[in-house]
DNA sequence: CAATATATATAGTGACCACTATGGAAATGG
DNA sequence: CCATTTCCATAGTGGTCACTATATATATTG
């Protein structure tokens, strides 16, 4: 039998996911670069050096928080893809996920990764490129989907062009659930991006 | 005959519109936070008071500088919607013009105002309201031409939302400028879009 | 208990932020 | 010429930034 043993000192006292979801919460809101470590430790509750102890700078922190995010909110954006075998049921599932963390009451509106550093100076180049990435990694998992279900799709269809172009819609949606914050709106915006996929599909 | 008097003193030598130039520039390859004054001032080749002898605050020059992008950028992306006649033609002109300014060679990629300001502060709450009214006024100038072209729709057609799934559309390849850069891409994008328009229309 | 290791708060670090007071240089009018 | 007016560079202002040195409190092991 496995015994756990403590280490010599005092134990941890700090909940690491606790304050990731914070540091999310107002990342999410205001960005990387307006947001302070004051604000986020008054929030937090803690002092400076306690949360230095668990992330060695405010970029680790907010890659932490980005991770966090795409674990819980990117995942379930993306639940869809493996829940539907029909490739149409799966990208409006994706769609309509998205609305539904875009436009959620009790966080932030948008989206963390879609609209986050989009605009950026050198000095967050490498923060910037990672959250590019994250983009192009999200329409990647797409098109692999439209890859898997090819025969439900008219012959000579550009599948990684289609998937980039749904990027582009969750893309824009998360610009608008900033500005006006209505899912009927987006949700509009879903349908007409889904009657694109629809007019490719073989029946 | 009226004559131009010369004021009294030294006459004034900044050129305010070069300098809404490199302020243009600036502001759309990083942002508004992400922008020192220092940065600014030194792009420009002069010193911090000659700069605020013309534009009061960061703010001020901000907004300068977005009309200043508005109205020769933003001009020129939607230039299209009061060149055609044909609703189909107009908005893939005003889709196909945007990509040329958002992937342009000797300026920043993206959008100063389909990505501006998403995320923000508080502290810069009043800008990112201006920012989300401008991204708002598009759509709303997308809808009056559709609006004005309605008998080229379907009937029924629901047309702010139409132009609102435009919005969205440009939103996304302002983003997806930034991430790849790459006008092939973008003008997929812009043709998957553009077959949503032709689903709508009367024949 | 003593020894150890980690937690935390206080109180700062230098660097940079937006912004400006001051004073001399420069270009005009009289 | 002188007086006037404005430009502009130097050199700062207080404030906030991300980050940390220090000291002490606390919880563990042996």
């Amino acid at each position: 039998m496995e015994m756990e043993k403590a280490p010599r000192g005092r134990p941890r006292r700090l909940d690491k996911d606790k304050i990731l979801e914070i540091a999310s919460v107002l990342f999410w809101q205001q960005g990387y670069e307006a947001t302070s470590i004051n604000e986020l430790v008054t929030a937090m509750g803690i002092a400076p050096p306690s949360l230095y102890a668990a992330f060695s700078s405010k970029e680790e922190l907010y890659l932490a928080a980005i991770d966090r995010y795409s674990a819980s909110y990117g995942r379930q954006m993306l639940s869809g893809l493996a829940l539907h075998s029909c490739v149409y049921e799966a990208i409006r599932t994706v769609l309509y996920e998205c609305v539904e963390v875009f436009v959620g009451g009790d966080h932030p509106s948008g989206c963390m990764i879609a609209t986050g550093l989009v605009e950026s100076s050198n000095a967050q180049g490498a923060l910037a490129r990672k959250l590019a990435d994250l983009r192009q990694q999200t329409i990647k998992i797409i098109a692999d989907k439209f890859k898997a279900c090819e025969t439900q799709f008219v012959e000579g269809t550009d599948l990684p062009a289609l998937a980039s172009f749904f990027g582009a819609t969750i893309q824009g949606m998360a610009v608008q659930a900033r500005d006006v914050n209505c899912p009927t709106e987006l949700h509009k915006i879903a349908e007409h991006s889904l009657s694109v996929l629809q007019a490719s599909r073989r029946f």
